[in-house]
DNA sequence: GGTCCCCATGTGACCGGTCACAATCCTGGC
DNA sequence: GCCAGGATTGTGACCGGTCACATGGGGACC
């Protein structure tokens, strides 16, 4: 280790081809694992690099040779439980393959504003990732110009755009049919759905999941209702679900909407599960601790990550395409806040 | 705009220069705003820069000039709500600067794994923003070699090591003082403390607001219990306050904590706020739509995450030095969680 | 009309790596 | 003892910008 101080430029590799007394190109072989350097020179090259202190400069590298090692994650907000999980879930993964990883924001669905974060996104170098669960991220996906190596994480495969590109998503069909089965077993007529606002215009998975559901037991349609993705607009679908003596059974696009509703529900004097139940998605980590504990999906949004870098990374480095890593299958957590109807009388 | 499609490398300034028919430098100027240059041959510099689609790679700029307006978030987590805020506040505030943002998460609080992170933060080039709310970032933020580029987001300033270095931090003591005095001036005896961890070994500003008004107010002072960050551990600490019946108020380190102290007494069967009062941190989104919706105080991590990196900003650039924006003062809000407690005899 | 100076522009080197190719060393085979 | 050929190593150009300095072309001034 270098212990001259002095606040120096970093060590480049021509500093340290002149120390280990080598041409700069012997260094290069060196630090990048070439086989034809005699072991006694790579021996006093690695003394020098470690002398020196030497670290290879990311932004040399990438100018030089065009492979960058960073990614980029376009979403629309880092707050909630399943972008942020997604995040850490990248983030890990990056960080074992030692990617860099950048972070761009969507705070609107302009499409303007969205092509300009795209281009700064592709300005950073390196490849793409794009959550797609809201109109905003779907609208970056379509905007990337298709000579970028990008993953998108969707919502469903079939309501994204362009056919051509890695996708990689989670099984909410399968996860929204698992919750309503649930439900409609308990003894419920039917299951009302409050629903989180769909990528595209197109019916979305868990929409259709829960509809499945329904068909199969000759249960009753009811309209969804559309909802967002915080607690303040499951509230509001949960008074208006409250007014409706009728309804027995509610099933929330995430865990956020049912705490709302939840809320709603206490307000309006309509006690869970005892007259109705209520079931969410993600299992975020609050659910578990609420009172009555949530009834929800859980879904591996880290894992989701983890498989949307690794898509990615086998496009970067053909050398890297290692079998997809599975993502987890949908998981049922049955807590309090599900149970049997109220005896109809 | 470029419309002749082809996959091709993309245009660089001599690209632009054989365009216009002037020389690579004068692109280069013209990009750069120099004022000397005729406004006929900038014209002529624009049109074809917009012909041929150039954008000027962030890469080159950087390794030719050394800028390069980048800042890497070093933090612990991502998925709990204060240290998702922040990052939310520091990429809406580097966005505005056309700044890249980075992220490392520092998986472990270990020496090497955090001196490892640090090092592939700098690699990154750029500066660097630390969040110092537990010991891997206080760690972190103490391993940054001096002649980087570094702004802390601390608990409170007095705890961090290096006094040489800016910091932002929200004003935690005054928080827990104001939370404290809301719970006394109830007419509860004393109140209990559900801390956080500490990021050092010191007392953390909370407890220490917590105690300060304890003392103003002659109350007694119970030994804080050691929570962690998340339902789990406030649910175990819950459990313990719960059997102990003089305990009437509990402020928690944050909302978290609150939501598992709030499980553990309806487990135990103690109303709240009837029998106990229950106070947080952070006002976290859901923390209005629980019941009973909680008492909290709300801090600004957005506006935290905001200036922090203008404070990088001003670091950075000399010519950016603009006043610090101030952090907001945190701000008591009263919900159903705390009332005044049972009639004593 | 000549000199000075500023405006506008161009040239060469450099940032820290890589790539393609040339040059040298060494060793075995005949 | 000589030559082919692989193993090692070195040289020059380049990636796409910037920086420092040189150069040419007008006024302004005397």
């Amino acid at each position: 280790m270098n212990v001259t101080g002095h606040t120096r430029r970093p060590a480049s590799i021509r500093d340290v081809a002149t120390a280990a007394g080598v041409s700069y190109q012997t260094v290069s072989r060196v630090i990048n694992d070439h086989p034809s350097v005699k072991p006694t020179t790579r021996e006093r090259v690695l003394a020098a690099i470690d002398e020196l202190g030497f670290r290879r400069s990311a932004t040399a590298l990438a100018l030089a040779s065009g492979r960058s090692r960073a990614v980029t994650v376009l979403t629309a907000n880092t707050t909630h439980y399943g972008y942020a999980s997604i995040l850490q879930g990248i983030e890990e993964a990056a960080r074992a393959e030692s990617y860099a990883v950048g972070i761009g924001v969507l705070e609107s669905a302009d499409e303007a504003a969205v092509a300009a974060e795209v281009r700064r996104a592709a300005d950073a170098g390196g490849g793409l990732i794009v959550i797609a669960y809201d109109p905003a991220g779907v609208k970056a996906l379509g905007a990337v110009p298709a000579e970028l190596p990008v993953v998108g994480v969707v919502e469903t495969p079939a309501s994204t755009p362009d056919p051509g590109r890695p996708w990689v998503w989670t099984d909410d069909r399968e996860a929204a049919y698992q919750a309503t089965r649930h439900l409609l077993s308990l003894g419920h007529e039917t299951v009302h759905y409050v629903a989180i606002p769909s990528s595209t215009r197109r019916t979305s998975a868990r929409t259709s999941g829960w509809r499945q559901a329904l068909r199969e037991a000759g249960a009753p349609e009811p309209r969804p209702v559309q909802g967002s993705w915080g607690p303040a607009e499951g509230h509001a679908a949960g008074r208006r679900l409250a007014r409706d003596p009728a309804v027995s059974a509610i099933l929330c696009g995430n865990d956020d909407l049912a705490l709302g509703v939840l809320r709603a529900l206490h307000e309006a004097g309509r006690s869970v599960p005892g007259e109705v139940s209520v079931a969410g998605f993600d299992d975020a980590p609050h659910s578990a601790y609420l009172t009555p504990s949530l009834t929800t999906v859980r879904l591996d949004f880290t894992g989701l990550g983890r498989a949307a870098f690794a898509l990615l990374h086998g496009v970067l480095e053909e050398a890297a395409r290692i079998a997809p890593h599975p993502v987890s299958v949908p998981e049922l957590v049955v807590r309090e806040s599900s149970g049997r109807p109220p005896a109809t009388g």
